[in-house]
DNA sequence: TAATTTCTTAGTGTATCCAAAAAATGCTGA
DNA sequence: TCAGCATTTTTTGGATACACTAAGAAATTA
């Protein structure tokens, strides 16, 4: 048998069917496809998407691990609320770490991805009155070629899981009228900072940063106590 | 029924079977008992534990999720390892968090809460030459009462994790000769800034604390480059 | 020896089965 | 009418059995 066989493919990217029932719930959580409070069944989730309860029960019990998903014993799954003690805790994590994140940047980000990150800030900042969506798309990625530079993936790790973690509940802050122009500002600060490798500048400038959005994120949901 | 029914007990400890499983995996692992690299079959770890295979799957799929094992699609579950580049990750953070902690406790620690330290720290130092253990459990009792006084749940649960992700790979790094004393010292700088609410020192030396103990860990296994 | 084939073991997922608890439903009598 | 109780249904939690596939080891062959 001396055909090459070139494409023993399907392999590489085979993926267990409850990882895609783990994501899929998950991003419909963190979509708020499914609203906080609402019954899991395993039965029906399963029925829904076409597979065995057994994969469903793995994806809920890693969900709520996470932290989207709360279990009450003998009665069920149930997506997590959040309470606006726990959205402050996530985000006085959040500033610490990203100030560490920005720190590091600050100390290992190399010439390429610091003109990526200039490269990004100007798009932002060019976009000026362009829609909203393609904006938070270019913020998240200048976020994310900070967290890059970090070089440290439990970091990145970590952060990811807290930003989604409240992602749930908001479309974005930056939707926020002003808050927009002051957040393209403040990125503009710490990609200096960090082109200067001035880390404690970096670091300061990106816990300020975070603790703005808090400020933004608790005013524009301020009526509501979740939970 | 007038009778006020008071014990509606029963409920409230019940603890489903997985939970069970999940946590003896877990301290198996931490404690090594289940080593780096060792292959976790499911139906052998069901016989073993006596159990069925559905509560061992949820736990394996739960610890996949926390990094304590990795899972080859198609080959099966193996305790994680960890690389030297990983644990000095996982320092970096820690460092960061603990700088956190200190900061936080220094604001918001009761007047209760610092006695409580300074009886505890007291206890490490009047110990001196008293054996490992005791004075382990007393530094563990410290830590715990940092983190509680920050009053941040979503800070204690991330550094809690950390911290066990580590400590699978040592006995402590504080059996090392000489780590002790200075261990002790570090301490009661860390109390002192925290009881006068003096947040910048408190973070600065709790981040030093652990930058020491990290460089006390890594020497300590430097050998060996594990993963 | 090297390549191929076979065999065994495990992972993955489905389908059932069962007990126990919750929730929904229906019934009853004041 | 409706509170209070009993009965039925649903759901969870767990155990098993089964089919199917892939991977690795062992045996066979070239």
């Amino acid at each position: 048998m001396n055909e090459p066989r070139l494409l023993p493919i399907k392999l590489d990217n085979y993926k267990p069917l409850r990882e895609i029932v783990f994501e899929t719930l998950r991003e419909a959580i963190i979509q708020g496809n499914l609203e906080p409070g609402e019954r899991l069944m395993e039965i029906q989730l399963a029925e829904e998407m076409g597979v065995s309860r057994t994969p469903v029960r793995e994806a809920i019990r890693k969900l709520e691990l996470e932290g989207f998903v709360v279990m009450v014993p003998r009665k069920g799954a149930y997506v997590a609320g959040i309470s606006v003690k726990d959205i402050a805790d996530v985000f006085e994590v959040r500033a610490a770490l990203e100030a560490l994140a920005a720190g590091l940047a600050a100390e290992r980000a190399t010439a390429e991805e610091l003109e990526e990150m200039e490269r990004v800030s100007l798009h932002i900042y060019e976009a000026g009155d362009s829609e909203i969506d393609s904006i938070v798309e270019r913020d998240t990625d200048f976020h994310n070629l900070i967290y890059k530079a970090s070089r440290n993936q439990r970091l990145i790790q970590i952060i990811t899981l807290l930003k989604e973690q409240i992602q749930r509940f908001r479309t974005t802050s930056l939707s926020q009228p002003g808050r927009l122009k002051h957040a393209v500002d403040e990125h503009k600060g710490i990609i200096e900072a960090i082109s200067e490798h001035n880390i404690e500048l970096a670091s300061l400038l990106a816990r300020e940063h975070i603790e703005t959005a808090e400020q933004t994120f608790l005013s524009a949901i301020g009526e509501d106590n979740k939970r």
